[in-house]
DNA sequence: CTCTCTGCAAAACGTTTGCATAACA
DNA sequence: TGTTATGCAAACGTTTTGCAGAGAG
């Protein structure tokens, strides 16, 4: 679907700035920081104001078009288009590239969690911290 | 365990402050903010500055004697007393109150994910938000 | 033409740091 | 007494906000 069709489709206004967002995320298909977000939409010369982007980003979430999860490896939220089927990240330490997790370990306890408990879940995140492949074979400190 | 005997017993230097705090964590069995531990030693008439419970927090942790975790519930961090079990929270999302999870859903499948993507796990974090059975059956906004 | 969005600058928030003084061992 | 911990204030990085001007419908 096209960022303008996105757009519409939720009754949001048309902006350079905000095509330019949906656009970018489209593309890197991983979850990025509002500081990456920046640095990306200027080297795409579409530069923009963070709190722009922090607005942006603010409106596509209560639209649910996008996720937002704060990262304890970044220290910062993480964006990304919501995806049909939600998954998690195994986040390596040391080069911070995020590796998807296929299926979602929580999914399946909700309804024994809200049975048992009397809780209703809205949502969780989940964040698997550790040395990724590559990181594992590079020279130890 | 005494305070002062976790202290000497992992080589720490003893202080009115680290006595306290330490006290302050056995005695409040749930995640704290590090906002609501200056609130509550100020309260105990142990008054400390925000810097030097950051300070000592992070000595604790490093000494493996605290759990940290950020929320994005609180949009801060959370520490407690490390367990020897370690487990996860339901949080509620209207009152912030924190529902212990007995068993971890992470820990069964730790071994599956080390395997089949070679990928060394270290720690995790999980948070579950939602709504806890006092505030559904509080009005509805 | 009206209403909303954007850029800018300033502020807010949690957290960290440098330095002088106080307290422990 | 020597070394480490604390208090204070200032700095830091991320996120939020007020306001005036620009742009969408």
């Amino acid at each position: 679907m096209k960022a303008k069709d996105i757009l519409s489709h939720h009754q949001l206004k048309y902006s350079r700035q905000r095509e330019a967002l949906i656009e970018l995320l489209q593309d890197e298909d991983y979850p990025m920081t509002i500081d990456q977000i920046v640095e990306r939409l200027r080297d795409l010369k579409n530069p923009m104001n963070v709190s722009t982007v922090y607005r942006i980003v603010e409106s596509l979430f209560e639209h649910q078009i996008v996720d937002k999860n704060y990262s304890s490896v970044s220290n910062s939220t993480l964006i990304q288009l919501k995806k049909s089927h939600h998954h998690h990240y195994l986040i390596c330490q040391s080069c911070h590239k995020m590796i998807p997790l296929i299926d979602c370990p929580i999914h399946d306890i909700v309804h024994s969690i809200e049975d048992k408990q009397h809780f209703k879940v809205i949502s969780h995140s989940l964040e698997i911290i550790g040395i990724c492949y590559e990181c594992q074979n590079k020279a130890q400190v």
